[in-house]
DNA sequence: GTTCGAGGCGCC
DNA sequence: AAAAGGCGCCTCGAAC
């Protein structure tokens, strides 16, 4: 059963909503004022059926705001992402036949919202049902045709999973101490200044920083005047970066570095920050489910996937809760393991830690080459310690090793490289085409024919990391799809608050770790869906193949504490 | 006035 | 002396 979700095609600013059976027949269908879409929903949700819309985003937080939470969706708008581009699929109508309607820019504004505000001129491609159910019944017929369905709706599956959860952890927050991060604010920089300009601390290493350089109208923040001003005091600097400044010996290097440490805070994190992104003590940023061509999510505003170590102690439980932070431990090489049937690499990571298990093995003599050698591999390096243990790592793991390298060299010939569910990488663009044309031709200097090979080198580099860290994403998001589910049975405990019912819930994601806001009581029940669901996203996409996703699951008050 | 690339740095 | 994948976002400063 399906829940067929657009515009109205006539009546404007309604909606239409169908109910459709497996095999794609309208059974009914229901006109109704979005305002009304709530009580709809709340009616309806008993029913085992799987919603269907263009877009999660647009519908979703209102029917938050009404206390609806809906198990199971397809949004189509990131379903046809995958599926125009997956060489899973390539034949289907979908791929050939994609006009780019559904190629939408990202919508993170709700659907009430837009109506109120641009009633007067909605743009004229606003999908109506019809074209949300043609695309539904396109979507399957490219599903049920390509080269790997079960593949492909696992992916399209936990995608719309993920869909849900990032409106739903936006809506619900990440719990977040105003108090104690102004606190560590005014530790760090001094009070926090009235008017602009910058906090004392900061104000005083510049005019140290000034001093030293004997350049007293010197801005620290603009890396042209003070690489000019380092110069000019004899230092051999071709940045300013920290690494570079690390190496010189001279008594600027300590206020500027701590300047920066503290710069950084204050622009990327500070008060400005806070009062932008911290409202009712949770922190609420957009989440960007598939918005990097990996499959990894992305954020807008806030920069929440870059929430710093430093700060994480402000990440505080509320009172009676606690925070179950889990983080799947060298995910990447483990996925890599299990997608190129690398039973040694796979046994060497075996109910411990992977790059342990490489010492063990002999592969390498400590943990630390162990962890340069995998990112090496991963990421394609070609020089330093790292590249020098890559023969090492070949002869130990030829099936896992061999796997990146042939993605590498895909990559290379302009290439298209594919995830373990079925997500492919772009195409090369024009310009790289244009450039690898140039170098074949008869009379193509020996810049040009450089210039290919580093761009072919570079193409090699990303699809290499392509198929490990989209692959990774895809069983971080069976992950937390299952752990979700699990969730939502769990009992709920007597600490109804007036924005949650008393039950567990997804408070933050990023990449290879996830945190639940629990209930004490329920901590050890949420600790143990954890590492459930992480088996169980394990089995989903490698059956029998014996890889173990080991995490590292913390049970606290403040993120700080975990790891 | 806005826009956009560069430099820089935070996260995985 | 920067290298080796994916990002977002800040400031500066030139270009429009």
């Amino acid at each position: 059963m399906y829940l067929v979700l657009g515009r109205h095609p006539q009546a404007d600013g309604r909606l239409q909503l169908f109910d459709v059976d497996d095999s794609l027949t309208v059974l009914a269908s229901t006109e109704l004022d979005p305002a009304e879409l709530p009580a709809v929903t709340a009616l309806r949700a008993p029913a085992a059926a799987r919603w269907v819309w263009a877009n999660t985003a647009e519908w979703y937080p209102m029917l938050l705001r009404a206390g609806i939470r809906i198990d199971r969706c397809i949004d189509l708008r990131l379903t046809h992402a995958i599926l125009r581009r997956s060489e899973l699929s390539a034949r289907s109508k979908l791929a050939t036949a994609d006009d780019g309607r559904w190629d939408m820019p990202v919508v993170v504004e709700e659907a009430d919202q837009k109506l109120s505000l641009f009633d007067a001129d909605r743009s004229a491609d606003e999908l109506t049902s019809d074209d949300v159910l043609q695309e539904l019944r396109l979507q399957h017929e490219a599903i049920e045709e390509s080269l790997d369905p079960r593949r492909l709706k696992l992916l399209l599956a936990a995608e719309s999973a993920g869909a849900l959860i990032a409106v739903e952890m936006k809506h619900d927050g990440l719990p977040f101490n105003a108090d104690v991060h102004h606190k560590q604010l005014t530790l760090a920089l001094g009070p926090r200044p009235q008017f602009g300009g910058r906090p004392e601390k900061l104000e005083h290493l510049a005019r140290q920083i000034r001093a030293l350089l004997d350049a007293p109208r010197l801005n620290p923040d603009s890396a042209i005047e003070l690489l000019r001003a380092l110069k000019r005091a004899g230092l051999d600097v071709s940045t300013t970066r920290q690494w570079e400044l690390e190496r010189l010996e001279h008594p600027v290097t300590t206020p500027l570095l701590e300047y920066k440490k503290l710069s950084r805070l204050l622009t990327a994190n500070g008060w400005a920050w806070m009062d932008a992104w911290i409202r009712d003590g949770r922190f609420h940023p957009d989440y960007v489910p598939g918005g990097v061509v990996t499959g990894r999510w992305a954020t807008r505003g806030g920069g929440a996937l870059q929430l710093p170590k430093q700060i994480r102690s402000a990440v505080v439980a509320d009172q009676g809760w606690k925070l179950v932070v889990a983080d799947a431990a060298q995910l990447e090489p483990r996925v890599l393991s299990a997608m190129s049937h690398d039973a040694a690499m796979a046994s060497a990571s075996l109910g411990k830690d992977l790059y342990q298990g490489l010492v063990d093995n002999g592969v390498v003599d400590t943990r630390a080459h162990a962890k340069l050698a995998m990112l090496g591999a991963l990421y394609g390096s070609t020089t330093g310690e790292s590249a020098q243990l890559m023969p090492r790592l070949q002869r130990a793991y030829p099936a896992a090793i061999g796997m990146v390298e042939t993605a590498a060299q895909t990559g290379e010939r302009g290439g298209i490289v594919s995830t373990w569910l079925g997500r492919s990488s772009p195409p090369p663009g024009s310009g790289w085409n244009q450039v690898q044309q140039k170098a074949s031709d008869p009379d193509a200097g020996p810049a040009d024919e450089r210039r290919a090979r580093s761009q072919a080198r570079e193409r090699g580099r990303f699809t290499r990391n392509f198929i490990v860290q989209g692959s990774a994403a895809e069983w971080a998001l069976c992950w937390m799809a299952n752990l979700r589910q699990r969730l939502a049975s769990l009992p709920t405990a007597d600490l109804a608050a007036p924005w949650n019912s008393g039950r567990p819930h997804l408070v933050f994601f990023m990449h290879d770790e996830v945190m639940v806001h629990t209930p004490e009581d329920l901590a050890e029940d949420v600790h143990t869906a954890v590492l459930a669901a992480a088996r169980d996203a394990g089995r989903l996409m490698f059956g029998t193949f014996p890889i173990d996703f080991a995490l590292q699951v913390a049970v606290v008050d403040n993120y700080a504490q975990a790891k």
